[in-house]
DNA sequence: AACAAGACCTGCATGC
DNA sequence: TGCATGCAGGTCTTGT
């Protein structure tokens, strides 16, 4: 499910919802996601006030009161939703912390692709899973030369590179397919050559198709909710993603958005405008 | 070292 | 109706 963007706008969800609350009880409800939970990981955690709530590329970072934080990844099919305490708990919920509001945070997640880790602050920087990212997109530094920098010397495709976390941390297939098709750049081109103007412009791509979709509240498919339940829009904003056949909304060209395969993934393009 | 392919899981749409 | 197939927002591991 979750690219940058789903996960930014659960993070400003639940930062408006549950910062500063208390933990009254948490409970595992299944011993592992794509690994396990961390021994004692209820203990560990039952009495803590919510102290912020970052992102990392795809990550969420809930940092507890105590110098503790958890870090939770959604994988395909997670989300985090909120309801009553006292309310049955859904089928696929593997996670649930009991507010002091009478309220709970859920975390649901069918194909169990997700995990949670319980890391203290100061091993955070240096956690395996944070510590090879690339850089946020949506930092001021993340520019064309900074990309092109990121790019440089690789023979893969552009499409494959920059859905390598270590190059451009938090894009994933939607985002990809809609920043190359708003920057012209053929998902088959090699990432090496993607330098100057189109290096800039594919910078420039990247940062404006993650805020827009953010403020559109992600992408709802299938899987992504807010914490509220509500669906997210910006799947109406699509120019290719999902949209094999249809006409291409940026030329008058006969073939239309065409689907291929790319390291398994389906990429969407406008062969004619994406060069 | 870089890259592609396979594995991990469930649910849903499609077609016979 | 039932069953098989293929596909889905991601990463991690394995093999070339």
């Amino acid at each position: 499910m979750p690219e940058l963007p789903e996960v930014e706008t659960i993070r400003r969800h639940l930062e408006a919802a549950v910062l500063g609350r208390r933990i009254l009880a948490a409970r595992t409800h299944r011993r592992d996601l794509r690994r396990p939970f961390p021994a004692k990981l209820a203990t560990r955690i039952t009495g803590r006030r919510i102290a912020a709530l970052e992102r990392r590329a795809k990550y969420l970072i809930v940092r507890l009161e105590g110098g503790i934080a958890l870090l939770v990844h959604l994988g395909m099919s997670g989300r985090i939703l909120i309801g009553p305490a006292d309310a049955r708990v859904e089928p696929h919920v593997h996670f649930t912390l009991d507010l002091d509001d009478e309220r709970r945070v859920n975390l649901q997640d069918p194909r169990r692709f997700g995990m949670v880790d319980l890391v203290p602050d100061d091993k955070l920087a240096e956690h395996p899973l944070l510590r090879g990212l690339g850089p946020e997109p949506l930092a001021p530094a993340f520019n064309g030369p900074a990309l092109a920098k990121m790019l440089e010397g690789r023979g893969t495709s552009i499409k494959a590179a920059l859905m390598d976390q270590r190059r451009v941390a938090g894009l994933g297939n939607i985002y990809v397919c809609e920043a190359l098709f708003r920057a012209g750049i053929s998902p088959k081109r090699k990432a090496g050559s993607v330098t100057g103007d189109r290096a800039d412009r594919l910078a420039v791509a990247i940062k404006t198709v993650l805020a827009d979709a953010i403020d559109a509240g992600g992408s709802t498919l299938r899987d992504h909710r807010l914490p509220s339940g509500e669906l997210g829009y910006f799947q109406h904003h699509f120019a290719v993603y999902d949209h094999e056949g249809e006409p291409c909304p940026g030329c008058d060209c006969k073939t239309g958005i065409k689907r291929i395969v790319q390291g398994g993934r389906s990429t969407f393009y406008c062969a004619k405008r994406q060069k």
